[in-house]
DNA sequence: GTATGTTTTATACACCCGTTTGAAACGTTT
DNA sequence: AAACGTTTCAAACGGGTGTATAAAACATAC
């Protein structure tokens, strides 16, 4: 009784913390993000994190449950029709449809769900982010699905010592997470000049469809390296 | 008369806050690291590093400078001798060569100088770093080696287009720091499960040199893909 | 309309941060 | 020994942080 009438009657202010948690976080980081700030954003009372949340880390904990859980199962999805493809076919999955199955699912959330454009920020960040409290968070989420792209990959690509797929797949996530952050805080930065490293100032193709294109290409060649 | 005897005199605190710095600021992180624990750490007055570098801020500056300047004249006599020999040869450089003449100092750097190790970590996270002042800093140091780098990469690639070199300069970055950090708080986080992530939990040839051997098929391989 | 449970609000708490200050300690020079 | 510039020291400042609390506002049920 308490809880169907909790639930019908809070109107958006759950949602709203998320919100401004989920684009706060991904555009300044957690620990530089105040929960001040947050609900200023969100312009609700400050302590409505703690009495919704419970606190600052669970908070982060909610905004990652709730578009990973989803964006996990396209994967997984994705990732099991590549295997059951193969199997059909009787040959080795292919180790770019392979890396495709876990990034473009990112890309194609990103333009789905209205503002998850903001979240697949905050999952480039949280792959690279040094912090304990991110990682920590986001590897337990992202765990199980990962276990099941490596195992695809070792399919793909038999002949690779396994220790050297798992640091493939490192330099993998390490190009993916800076390219993510480079993009986020590159929209606005691209004016500030600090693109500089690029000789002529010109980048064009920043969109998020040929980024990937460009990362795929990457990724898959360094891992059928020889 | 100063000066001089300034030099002379302070016998290593100066030093021992920027080793303490150092070792905090690739071990933490900038924004974690507080002033308290450097000089509680460097076993100075907490004054101590207002009085001698002026600010937190330029404080990392220093720690910067101090490895960053020899660093980056190994790095440009190392990608001047490529391109003189590709010009001596009458052939382009080699990609690998190129990449190793950038990536590989660090290593190098990192088993000269004792206590250097700290800073090729901090390289790593600072690559990376999802935090402006720390970004800010490194790229201003390192961006007129970073110039000769993307040049001498046009001359060993010259079929790629401009962009997608720029990109995949940064995707290469990514793997590098990503890498490097993942060593710097995985020697400890082994035994703490952080890297559950590989399957059956062995990781044999985490050394050095190894690593970066792999980091530069790696990249190698992505950086020429058609 | 009163009672009950849920949500919001304003305020306060304790803690940590980078920085500043003024006096004490030190070493060197005259 | 006296004077001076340099370095150290303990203490405090102002500001920001996450969290806790008690009263107020609200909605719902009887």
């Amino acid at each position: 009784m308490s809880t169907q009438s909790a639930v019908a009657t809070q109107p958006d202010t759950k949602q709203r913390i998320l919100d401004a948690a989920e684009r706060l976080f991904a555009h300044e980081g957690y620990n530089n993000t105040s929960l001040r700030a947050i609900t200023g954003e969100a312009d609700v009372n400050l302590a409505a994190v703690n009495y919704h949340f419970g606190s600052k880390e669970a908070l982060l904990e909610a905004v990652f449950q709730r578009r990973l859980v989803p964006l996990n199962q396209v994967r997984r999805e994705r990732l099991e029709a590549v295997r059951e493809a193969s199997q059909r076919e009787g040959r080795p999955p292919g180790a770019r449809e392979t890396l495709a199955a876990f990034i473009e699912p990112t890309l194609a959330f990103r333009e789905s769900a209205a503002g998850a454009g903001e979240f697949s920020n905050l999952v480039g960040r949280a792959i690279i982010d040094p912090d304990d409290t991110v990682r920590k968070i986001f590897l337990h989420h992202i765990e199980p699905i990962f276990q099941l792209l490596f195992d695809t990959l070792r399919e793909a690509l038999p002949d690779l010592p396994p220790e050297k797929l798992f640091w493939r797949v490192q330099f993998s996530l390490g190009a993916m997470g800076h390219t993510i952050h480079m993009r986020a805080t590159g929209d606005d930065a691209q004016k500030n000049g600090k693109f500089k490293c690029l000789p002529h100032g010109i980048i064009s193709s920043c969109d998020a469809a040929s980024m990937t294109d460009m990362l795929l290409t990457f990724i898959t060649a360094g891992m059928e390296a020889p």
